[in-house]
DNA sequence: CCCCATTAGTCTGGTCACCGAACAAACCCC
DNA sequence: GGGGTTTGTTCGGTGACCAGACTAATGGGG
């Protein structure tokens, strides 16, 4: 995202060619230095000399001794180090904190879960709450002899690109809030700090662990307490001039519909909105308290309704599932996606859900793609605290990273 | 476009950095060596470099041979060197072909049109058609003396980003052709080619020449045979896996609403698209002919009609700009762009589309921006050829073109 | 009028990253 | 044990940038 106009080096090309090893040694598995050369494109000196400066960076290693396919000198087998160092990713929410640290090779390491009401604390609360989990994820055995390489942090909100501070955030109740910087110092270095919209991380994580890895163009929508879309185009984030893009739940699809909490009428969200659906299946929960764990349980319900054939869940499920199917239309159509996923709660639904979803959006999509486009999540209700990890890995392999030596 | 894992060297560096000193002195205008490394961020010494390079390959110029502000040993100034070089762009539509001629300032040197109905002649025929175009281009006198940097060709319809040919053109009837390659050799060298979309191209000119310029992420909407989204975020074109992506005209706004070319009903195209429009004011041309030329006139006559108070025109102009201002509020719900312009036959209808277009727009936004979103193009019919030009400059700037000596 | 402060541009040496080719190492097979 | 083969390293070479010294050109003050 630093797209600033800044002189290309020697350092620039060193760190593209970083990054261009660790790309092709995660696709190429298993790998001499001698085929990473011709896979690469660079040479066998230059190889050798990127990856001694990786291995010293404990980002790969030298896997078995060799191996002996048909003749010549065996080759020293390279990959991914999965024991020395490891990625971290936060989510803050309206009324949970999340932690998930990953190897390098994209394994999970932990997962760690806080009740807290962000709506109601302090951000610097909030901060020093996330920098307790974040101590936690330390200090866990699973990190262990691990030093961190940096700590991706997704909010559900508007993240200025630029300074990484939280522009606003509705469901936090937080403006101008400076997050990182409000992060008490922890026990270790956690590596540099990325911040991203919980949406667009999840996009991410999708695109890196999902079973439909490495669709360069991809959109997740997060049925959360809103709708909206985490966009990637080119595997790059796609995130507006202001920040604002993917905000497909307030698009209009019905003039005259229900009445929306933005304030206009018949907007996605209002139709097909995990509110919207839980309502008309007759299982919202008490609006007054509206919290994550309220909400897990009133979705675990309609899936149960639906299962046992309850006739109000069922139509309600089926035409939320129309309505989506429609908002991916409109997305297929202008951004011609590779696929689109089903997160966040929808995801318990996605068995009701999908099927009326594909059929209407196969309907009035313009030019529909030969397989099927919608698909459910894979990665639960973590994606957004996965997707930070992600998106630290990410940024390791474009070589944005600086390689610290431990 | 070309995201291919290449190793980075030596040359990737000195490419950038040589576009780095052409972006900084666009914006820079007539400006000295020392500044441009201040403004750059690279030396002294190696602005030099890069400076000597760019004059020897015609692309920049010592302006001055001095200037006086206060003291000091007066500066040399550099700028722009608009009369060695030129780009070209040529445009293929259904049934002309438009060429155009900038300078690397983006100075406008000639444009040229010709009628070709591409629907009946073979591709062979109208590749012809096309190197003789360029050839009056290339022996007109605006021309001489310049050698070409390279050709921008903008076709309607779906160019693969990779190979550079035309996958699908639904108005040429091309299927898989590889246009590039049809050109017979033409008298003087025209330098690399880039395909591109015209919808794309267009919005590539806009964002380069426009009242708008330098605008990163900005929406195009043609109004021509049929209604498409040029679309540019972060400055590059967005294409979507398969290249679909801005099929904004095919978005159902009414279930029930007339039937469209597609097959499907009340796509905003139907509604709101020129065909549409004509129409519904009364003033479609021979449905047989819909050639150019026709569709120019009837334009002219609805404009015509509308200032004259006609009110069949009136009323068919405010509907459709409603429409529009949906469709330009379902754009800026997911993309966020920072304009979004009316284009094609559009813009003469613009006086009395916008207003009901903005209106309606800014209900159906979920955050409005605080000025206006939806602008009139300014480059007129040959926005597209321009593009094509425009884009070589762009590549330039993004050292994506080889420099050669003359 | 001369000298100094100031700014512009060039020049030289140095570093670093990649390349190419030669070389050493480690196997297989006969 | 000696070809043939593939792997990985070593070593000089090139090119691009940087840092700093140096020359060039000018305005202003004593």
């Amino acid at each position: 995202m630093t797209t600033t106009d800044r002189p290309a080096t020697k350092h620039t090309i060193r760190a593209a060619n970083l990054g261009l090893i660790l790309r092709t040694l995660r696709t190429h598995a298993p790998c001499s230095r001698a085929r990473l050369a011709t896979a690469s494109g660079l040479t066998k000196s230059t190889v050798s000399s990127l990856v001694d400066e990786l291995t010293a960076a404990g980002l790969i290693t030298e896997h078995g001794p060799h191996h002996t396919p048909t003749a010549g000198r065996p080759a020293l087998m390279l990959g991914p180090d999965p024991a020395r160092r490891a990625v971290l990713g936060l989510e803050v929410n309206a009324d949970y904190l999340a932690a998930s640290a990953l190897d390098p090779t994209g394994g999970q390491l932990l997962t760690l879960h806080t009740d807290h009401d962000t709506r109601t604390a302090t951000p610097q609360a909030t901060a020093q709450a996330a920098a307790d989990l974040i101590t936690r994820a330390l200090n866990h055995p699973a990190l262990a002899h691990r030093t961190l390489l940096g700590t991706g942090i997704a909010i559900p909100g508007l993240i200025d690109p630029a300074t990484h501070t939280v522009l606003t955030s509705p469901p936090l109740g937080w403006t101008h809030t400076p997050f990182t910087d409000l992060l008490p110092p922890p026990p270790a270095p956690t590596g540099p700090h990325i911040t991203g919209n919980d949406a667009t991380l999840a996009a991410l994580a999708e695109h890196r662990f999902g079973h439909l890895a490495h669709t360069p163009d991809l959109v997740y929508l997060t049925g959360e307490v809103g709708l909206g879309a985490g966009i990637l185009t080119g595997g790059t984030p796609l995130t507006g001039t202001r920040g604002h893009a993917g905000e497909i739940g307030h698009v209009t699809l019905e003039p005259d519909g229900p009445h929306c909490a933005c304030g206009r009428r018949g907007c996605l969200e209002a139709l097909a909105g995990i509110d919207a659906i839980l309502h008309a299946a007759g299982t919202a929960p008490d609006p007054h308290t509206p919290t994550n764990t309220a909400l897990t349980h009133a979705v675990a319900t309609t899936a149960d309704n639906a299962r046992n054939g309850d006739p109000r869940a069922l139509t309600a499920l089926t035409r939320a599932g129309h309505r989506l199917g429609q908002g991916c239309a409109i997305l297929a159509n202008l951004l011609d996606p590779a696929a689109i996923i089903l997160g966040g709660y929808y995801t318990d639904l996605a068995p009701w859900l999908l099927p009326p979803a594909r059929r209407t959006a196969r309907t009035h999509m313009h030019a529909p793609p030969p397989g099927d486009l919608i698909h459910p999540s894979t990665l639960g209700l973590t994606a957004a605290a996965k997707g930070g990890a992600a998106a630290v890995l990410t940024a390791l392999e474009e070589g944005r990273i600086p390689l610290t030596p431990a």
